[in-house]
DNA sequence: GATGAATGAGGTTTCATTCAT
DNA sequence: GATGAATGAAACCTCATTCAT
């Protein structure tokens, strides 16, 4: 009966959904650290059995939160190589565009990257799942891909100086990564300035370091 | 007696040096997850209550590490902000071997920093108490302020842009956190790029971010 | 309707061998510890509410597995007995033979008779059913009945010594459970012997201690 | 210090004997599966944190009842072994009343030993851990070397049958363990026997089995 | 009758810290 | 000051069984 597997299909969806608020929740306010099942559990409002029935383990929830958090980004991002690629679009504007996105996306989710960074430390395990993950359609998979992509445009056209897009990616990525780190910390640690600024600031640089001088001109 | 006092802070600082030793090894080989105190004290050949003579608690094991660890980088960058200072070196320059002596000390130490932030990640009393710590003379504390008075001499001088030091040194703080995050990993992550590629390359882009354009001229 | 009834028992069985199948499979694959209902319901390819539908749980399936697995054993064996007490067959050749028969099952059935014990072990409520059931027709009682009617005749027959036949038949029983469980360990564990070896030694040994002296002579 | 030193090591074994004695109980009354980690602390009165400086997991306190419970019998076995190898002891008479020792001892033992047999077929680290435990000295070893020498003295001196000794000694040690379930049943199971008219026929019918026949003439 | 999501008690182990010696 | 046994909270994960659909 196509009713009742409807339903059922949209119970679950009901539980997972609940499950993914209840991480992200926990992991904005506990971090990686105070993650445990038992509280997703709790706070999703179900046993922590349920939880087991749908995922493997504390790493596989993380997966799924690092999965729908990505998205938004991911399809910025995508979307804006895919211009640039088309020739609609700016490598050099893309790319600060993309920071841009990077960046906010980076605020907005701050706590659970932080806390997904984290667990990969905590976890080699983790490490080597997230590398055999080579789904295209991964958000991370596509945001750093995506990223590759308006980089190399970048530096084909002249926009941008001569470097190897991959390592500038990297660069980007890691970059991005203390930002993130910072971002979670949740504290107007530096010097007073507000995160922000920071995070504009920090755009700003990169962005100018890898703009070609005499284009300016 | 002298003699006997003498000879106690002799013993305590043998302790203390096994124990940083420990401590520093441990925090390499098995990260801060593995970081136990019974680890540590049996690694340095002490009991385990012996730690908690020396040390408050785990956490303040690790501000000892943090401050030993960072002095070398400290120094090094306290000459040069001096020099810079007294005119005798160049701002721009400078700024160039200040990112070269972080990054290095990035590298040399990255198990030992990877850890410290993941730390303060996990344990927000850590800092709350790192904040607390405004002495002038910690490691930390100097490294990020030598770097913030060369970058006020860069700007001042004209051979920076023009940027709120105090937020170009929050970014380039940042910035060597996911720096260090990156070669905690030990991971040839990016795209196959060695971990001092990925370094050299931060630099120049960073010190081409924020060096003035015309200056080059 | 009766056809509609006969299809009902035609699935009804198929499903039933599916879940012995599955079941001893499992046994013989995983031990008792590793038999869980979730796999029973996942290796005979039904749902987990299924299995509870033909058994009222774990031990139930255990029951069922026991019964089916002792019937060529309980067979052979009765026949043996009922030829002996027809005076078709020598006693104490029948004795040899029924050893023969019980060890060979035992090593047929070494898994799942290993997991069986095992599972009396666990769970006294097992036990005091199985002790309730007195069915004469039940595999394990016709087992054990007709080695006790086998050994009386031999006893009667003077071609025994003169034990209890009751006594020598708990023995026998009892030295095949421990037969059974050296089997099932897989383990050329005894000095380097055999399992073959051990088994038919086993039943000389049994044998001879069981025969009258002077009939050899 | 000497004495305290003397203290301390009387506080451990008085921790040690109470956990030996709460563990032997606990599995007494509720066999390997009842027996928990938890449990065992409680009814030793200790933390479960406290169980885990003693042994290093289930798996330890395993052997370490083993090891205390079959000292006893594996005195004896010795002694025995040693007096008819010594020509002080008629290797026959030795035999019978080796079984005798081995039976009671299995007797007095018997939830312990079926126990550790359950956990033996549970988790097969253990066994790679006893196979790997060649220790002359351990009681398990002993008992069965024990038993291996007394029918290597039977058969060279005639008095048994002539059997490979190494697999007669494997047919007793199988045959012990199916006693020692059956005892650990506590259960007039058979027929109504008694548990010791069963051990002590097992025992006259192995011991019959082996011997010569011509050496009762 | 079949399904399978939900349940939740229960198991093992870790480790920061205390405190009597 | 050094010692290290004891503590016990807390974490992760399993699985027999129920029950609404």
């Amino acid at each position: 009966m196509k009713l009742s597997e409807r339903k059922r299909s949209l119970m679950e969806s009901v539980t997972r959904d609940a499950l993914y608020e209840a991480a992200v929740g926990l992991l904005r306010e506990e971090g990686w650290k105070g993650f445990t099942m038992g509280k997703l559990a709790a706070r999703a409002g179900v046993a922590k059995g349920t939880v087991y029935n749908y995922f493997d383990g504390k790493g596989d929830v993380l997966f799924f939160v690092m999965e729908r958090n990505g998205m938004r980004t991911a399809e910025a991002l995508k979307s804006l190589a895919d211009r640039v690629e088309a020739g609609e679009a700016d490598p050099v504007e893309a790319l600060g565009e993309a920071l841009q996105v990077a960046t906010s996306g980076m605020y907005r989710n701050r706590h659970v990257i932080a806390a997904i960074a984290r667990a990969f430390e905590d976890d080699p395990r983790l490490l080597a799942r997230k590398r055999s993950c080579q789904d295209p359609k991964h958000p991370l998979v596509t945001i750093r891909d995506s990223m590759l992509r308006i980089l190399e445009a970048g530096v084909r056209s002249g926009g941008l100086v001569e470097v190897d897009p991959r390592g500038a990616e990297a660069v980007i990525h890691c970059t991005m990564m203390g930002l993130g780190r910072l971002l979670a910390m949740e504290d107007r640690d530096s010097h007073g300035m507000g995160q922000e600024d920071i995070s504009s600031l920090l755009t700003r640089i990169i962005l100018h370091g890898l703009r070609r001088r005499g284009a300016e001109l």
